[in-house]
DNA sequence: AGCACGATGCTCT
DNA sequence: GAGCATCGTGCTT
């Protein structure tokens, strides 16, 4: 029996979520095909309040997704070539999301692509590119499997199993910010 | 194994 | 115009 996380899920707080999204199961139906995978490693990005967050200078045509109702994509486009895929937590109107930095494929034409890494992706660009994930998906609900993606429970590993760390990547973002332990990632 | 760097285009100042 | 929640390559240890 599969089950879909509800918006309920998502409402709590942001780092609470976090934690409890390693082990749980991405899906994701591209062309027809039912592709799925198990969430390693996530960051948090935590309101205006937080310098490495997208909404440190309030609402913008970019990051408006992040101040609507929980249980949503939050999907952008960096670098000139890579999507990002996070999901939006907390009440509406506070800004807040988790970015999906890793999975391990488990269902899907794409395992074969991952085969060779043990099926894990290794970056949050990988995970868009190995299921199709783009701008189209932005705002998108994860609570309706009408949009073609959402996330199913799984199996939640022990505290132990659990890496905590500085989120990757913030060059220029100012203390506490660049290092605080906002960064779960499930150990191999 | 680890570091430096270029690719590439969108967003915000 | 600067910077970016990245990735792959190529070079150094």
């Amino acid at each position: 029996m599969v089950k879909i996380l509800p918006r309920n899920f998502y409402i709590r707080p942001t780092l609470t979520v976090a934690y409890d999204l390693l082990g749980a199961r991405l899906v994701r139906i591209f062309e027809e095909v039912r592709l799925a995978g198990t969430i390693i490693e996530v960051e948090a990005y935590i309101s205006e309040e937080d310098l490495a967050c997208h909404a440190k200078s309030g609402k913008t045509k970019r990051n408006e997704v992040m101040y609507g109702p929980p249980g949503h994509a939050y999907v952008y486009f960096t670098y000139g070539m890579h999507w990002m895929l996070n999901v939006v937590t907390e009440r509406e109107g506070y800004p807040a999301a988790i970015l999906i930095r890793a999975i391990k494929v488990s269902e899907g034409a794409d395992i074969v692509a991952f085969r060779r890494q043990g099926g894990e992706t290794n970056g949050p660009g990988k995970v868009t590119q190995a299921f199709g994930i783009n701008g189209s998906l932005n705002g998108a609900c994860l609570c309706d499997p009408a949009s073609g993606l959402w996330i199913e429970a799984g199996t939640h590993p022990a505290q132990s199993d659990i890496i905590t760390g500085p989120r990757v990547g913030l060059k220029t973002v100012p203390e506490p910010w660049k290092s605080i332990p906002w960064r779960f990632r499930y150990r191999r």
